[in-house]
DNA sequence: CCACTACCTGTAGCGTTTCTACGCATAGCC
DNA sequence: GGCTATGCGTAGAAACGCTACAGGTAGTGG
């Protein structure tokens, strides 16, 4: 699946995968591939300044520390965060809805 | 809705409507914001522009008019623009079942 | 007659977002 | 020594919908 599609969803797609608890960077790509059954398999270009830019804007809040010699930059997921992913959730329900009405009825 | 989200799907919408039979630039618009219950109600600066791509990679043929003493642009749907559509939804089916199970169900 | 609205098409330039293509580094295995 | 997995990051390009603007006809209300 193209992932050019994920054009303003991703950040949605960021914040459910942080909600359950803490990733890095490395790691928020991983459980977004298996929780996609590995359809959105996101490379690092894109995943690091979408993390950076959630961060900057509050959604999320990141923090280094090393890891089996390796720094590691790992995301929190803010109030306002789940906020916001709350709102995208029902935004995404409704914009769905009415893509599925358009798409599959015609008339 | 934020009609931003659109990003890659305003294609396959477009020929959705064109499905049934042909339609000019204006009443795309309209037939979209009834399709869709007011939901995208798109500037003629978006629609032309996507118009003229999808004629030019041929998905869709334009031909000029008059009605009412005002020139139209009426498009019709291409056997290709019908093959490609058929692909768009079973894309989009991929495409959110995936976003719903990365969304809805944290684990 | 004039203003206003609906109808109808179109372009120019902007901003956002994801992508590709790199660069850099450590750990572990063969 | 070389390869892979882990791990973070930037630079530049490409795509696409948006805003703002430009221009025109037909009909209606004052």
């Amino acid at each position: 699946m193209s992932t050019e599609r994920l054009k303003g969803h991703l950040d949605a797609l960021l914040l459910a995968v942080l909600e359950p608890g803490p990733l890095h960077g490395y790691g928020v790509v991983e459980k977004l591939r298996s929780r996609s059954a590995g359809a959105f398999d996101l490379p690092s270009g894109t995943i690091y300044p979408a993390l950076h830019r959630l961060e900057r804007t509050g959604l999320i809040t990141g923090d280094w520390s090393v890891h089996n010699g390796r720094r590691r930059r790992t995301y929190t997921i803010t109030a306002a965060g789940r906020t916001y992913l709350a709102s995208e959730r029902t935004e995404w329900r409704g914009f769905a809805g009415v893509v599925d009405r358009v798409l599959e009825f015609p008339a």
